[in-house]
DNA sequence: TATGCATATGCGATTTTTCATATATAATGA
DNA sequence: TCATTATATATGAAAAATCGCATATGCATA
């Protein structure tokens, strides 16, 4: 993973704050990250697939819902950087978390939890 | 420093390469930069511009140079994930490396070294 | 004055992002 | 089975942001 297509991959809001709340709850579907960005739909959509074609994350399709999740693969220090940047800014996504886990019908799935 | 402004620093090359290089040398000038960068002066002048009015940069003019590092007011884990893609990608300013040690007539100053 | 350096700016070009809309697929219920 | 609903994906075009180049200015110094 070059380091300048990374941080590229960080450098839009919606990619960021998405990226962030998946690390911090392991796994999300589309649905989930349009309402807690309170962003559209195909937006949302549009940067995961982006994210997705630079490697970084992975989906995983289970009845109606994909789901992204970090992509195994990502290098050691990559991950290391999101989690230190969740670490030490949570407050970014405070209010995103919030929306998330106010949501109702959430999809059920297993859930890995940070 | 919000994340966001941060990642956006680091999502352009000159720039990414530009705070990479500072890191590791401790203080560069602007005619440094430009050698080991290979890029025009007034690029590498208007990208540290930039970064220095984020705050993530400051200067020192000393004599007809102006010397940037890394303003000791950025959070600790901005310097940190600095240092780890540093540590982890130190191949992607090999080259900008070889060109600033093999430049003649660096300015002296008393130097930081990594 | 002349030189060497940093900085500032106007403008065109490129890239990125956003929006609107269309298509595809899966689940649900009649 | 068929229609409906809910979801993701794809795409074309407009809008916005960013970048790069050329050039001008300011400042310090020889």
């Amino acid at each position: 993973m070059n380091p300048l297509i990374f941080y590229k991959c960080l450098a839009d809001e919606t990619r960021l704050r998405s990226l962030l709340l998946i690390t911090c709850e392991g796994e999300l579907c589309v649905c989930e990250l349009t309402e807690a960005l309170g962003e559209s739909q195909p937006k949302v959509s549009r940067h995961l697939a982006q994210l997705r074609s630079c490697g970084l994350l992975e989906d995983r399709r289970q009845g109606q819902w994909v789901f992204y999740r970090l992509a195994p693969s990502v290098p050691d220090w990559t991950k290391k950087v999101l989690q230190r940047t969740l670490d030490a800014e949570r407050t970014f996504i405070d209010e995103n978390l919030r929306k998330l886990h106010r949501m109702g019908d959430r999809p059920e799935r297993a859930r890995i939890c940070c």
